[in-house]
DNA sequence: TCTGGGGTCCTCTATCGA
DNA sequence: TCTGTCGATAGAGGACCC
């Protein structure tokens, strides 16, 4: 039997640069980037306009920067992204009890399981008024693909990029797929792409027609397996709702690549550190501890520690992630330092000596101040490098108001960084939905101008709460108030 | 050109106890 | 008692994804 196309994936458009465009109206049709704007930075998004002068997201900002030296650098601000990306999941958890978000910007929908479409035309009706949906609440379009398997909706929804709908047909999948490229299967990277194109395959069909037993051989069991269902057009995985993580881990690449040993081993704390509290924050402990130190010639190795039992200690993490550093050789540099936890249990031991030795690890952090963290966990560039002292006022002022974060000024109001360097910030005074606004030059501690939090992207979003069972037209005008009841 | 950060899953090898 | 083997677990690395 056929299965229905009631499988949804739902893809943001450009999702960072399209909730900055939203957000600073003089962005709207502008080539923008969003990612780390550190000399070792990669692009995470790039907007349609600066895709179209070759800027994709992995790139290094730097090649970015030559290919569109006119475009928005703006650093990630991932609290907007969540906010959104709530609100979108929230319709999501509209349509069907089975949503499977993988990112901020991305899920997968049981839509039968939701009793919200059976067949073709309820599923495409659906998708349409999601797309609606979200557009009104959120202000931003996301790609629709709906088929019978979530590979298949994923490849849909990548066919109906950007702001589009695409349904595959029960029964054309095969033929859909034969001509595609290997790339296109999800598994299938730069290797395993490479892997198969010394083999003679390059399409969906070479593999097809390769048989199992010989992918197998290629690119062994599990993946050989997986792969020659896919080129089938066969994926029977469900629409999993729950996933619990399975591992909490921090990094950071380094500006410069750190010599020190000395310094080496206080980020590892420190990153340790800044680990547990995410641990913690998840009411999670875990029993193995790993780190990874990525070299000055890229290459990257982990040792990891499994403990007796799981932690929640930043004592006991830190001094496991410290004996693991004793046993790599860092001579030539570090370029990266990551500490990871893995073996997740969602107990904490109740361990007197481990409070106790919580309590001595609060007090010694809040005596000595490590380097002044960014606000609210985000990043504004990347970490300091060797010699944090020197920093200069360019790296100052970047890291105070990093590009493209919301101010507020006494006087100009809501605004947001446009740039920063040599004691002066410049802010472009503008809110979502308004005309574009002026800039305007300050010096970077003028005291009338600080931090604030991003502005919704809609001001009076539709009312969704009773959707999906009445949805509302096309808005008509302004709400008459904050209220949870349905449009007049 | 020079490669982020946070994850998942798979494979291979070593070790250990039954 | 010796040997083989089997399964579980650790540890390391790699590929992939967004």
């Amino acid at each position: 039997m056929r299965p229905a196309p009631t499988i949804l994936h739902l893809d943001m458009d450009a999702f960072y640069a399209s909730a900055e465009q939203a957000a600073k109206p003089s962005l709207r049709g502008k080539a923008v980037v969003v990612g780390g704007l550190g000399p070792r930075g990669v692009v995470a998004t790039a907007s349609y306009e600066a895709r179209v002068l070759g800027v994709h997201s992995a790139m290094p900002t730097a090649q970015a920067r030559r290919l569109a030296p006119n475009a928005a650098y703006l650093v990630p601000r991932f609290s907007l992204y969540r906010t959104v990306s709530e609100q979108v999941m929230e319709l999501l958890g509209r349509l069907s009890p089975l949503v499977e978000p993988l990112s901020l910007d991305e899920a997968f929908v049981d839509l039968e399981a939701g009793g919200v479409a059976d067949d073709s035309v309820s599923a495409r009706t659906t998708g349409d008024r999601l797309r609606t949906a979200i557009r009104e609440v959120t202000g931003l379009s996301g790609s629709v693909g709906l088929a019978g398997s979530k590979m298949l909706a994923k490849i849909a929804s990548e066919q109906a990029k950007p702001d589009g709908l695409v349904l595959i047909e029960p029964g054309t999948e095969r033929e859909l797929l034969a001509p595609m490229s290997v790339r296109t299967l999800p598994g299938v990277g730069p290797a395993t792409g490479d892997h198969l194109r010394r083999a003679g395959m390059t399409t969906v069909h070479d593999l097809a027609e390769a048989g199992e037993a010989e992918l197998v051989r290629l690119v062994g069991k599990a993946h050989g397996h997986g792969l020659y269902r896919m080129a089938l057009g066969l994926d029977d995985r469900p629409v999993v709702a729950e996933r619990d993580a399975k591992s909490v881990s921090v990094e950071d690449t380094f500006d410069v690549d750190l010599h020190d040993r000395v310094r080496v081993r206080a980020e590892v704390e420190r990153l340790a550190v800044r680990c547990v509290e995410r641990l913690r924050s998840a009411d999670r402990s875990g029993r193995t501890v790993v780190l990874k130190v990525r070299r000055y010639d890229f290459s990257t190795l982990t040792r990891s520690e499994t403990l007796r039992g799981p932690t929640d200690d930043p004592t006991v993490v830190r001094e496991a992630a410290a004996r693991l550093l004793e046993a790599v050789d860092t001579t030539g540099g570090v370029r990266l330092l990551g500490v990871g936890v893995t073996g997740l249990a969602d107990f904490t031991q109740e361990d007197l000596f481990a409070q106790a030795a919580d309590a001595r690890e609060l007090a010694a952090r809040s005596e000595a101040p490590e380097k002044p963290a960014a606000d609210g966990g985000e990043r504004g560039g990347g970490p300091a490098d060797e010699e944090p002292a020197r920093e200069s006022a360019e790296q100052l002022a970047a890291r105070r108001w990093p590009a493209g974060h919301d101010v507020r000024h006494a006087e100009h109001g809501h605004g947001w960084v446009q740039g920063s360097g040599v004691g002066r910030v410049t802010v472009r005074f503008e809110e979502p939905g308004g005309p574009v606004g002026r800039v305007v030059t300050f010096r970077i501690d003028d005291p009338e101008l600080s931090p604030a939090d991003p502005l919704p992207l809609v001001r009076d979003p539709v009312d969704y709460s009773s959707w999906p069972a009445s949805l509302p037209k096309s808005r008509s005008g302004p709400l008459s108030a904050a209220g949870g009841e349905s449009r007049p």
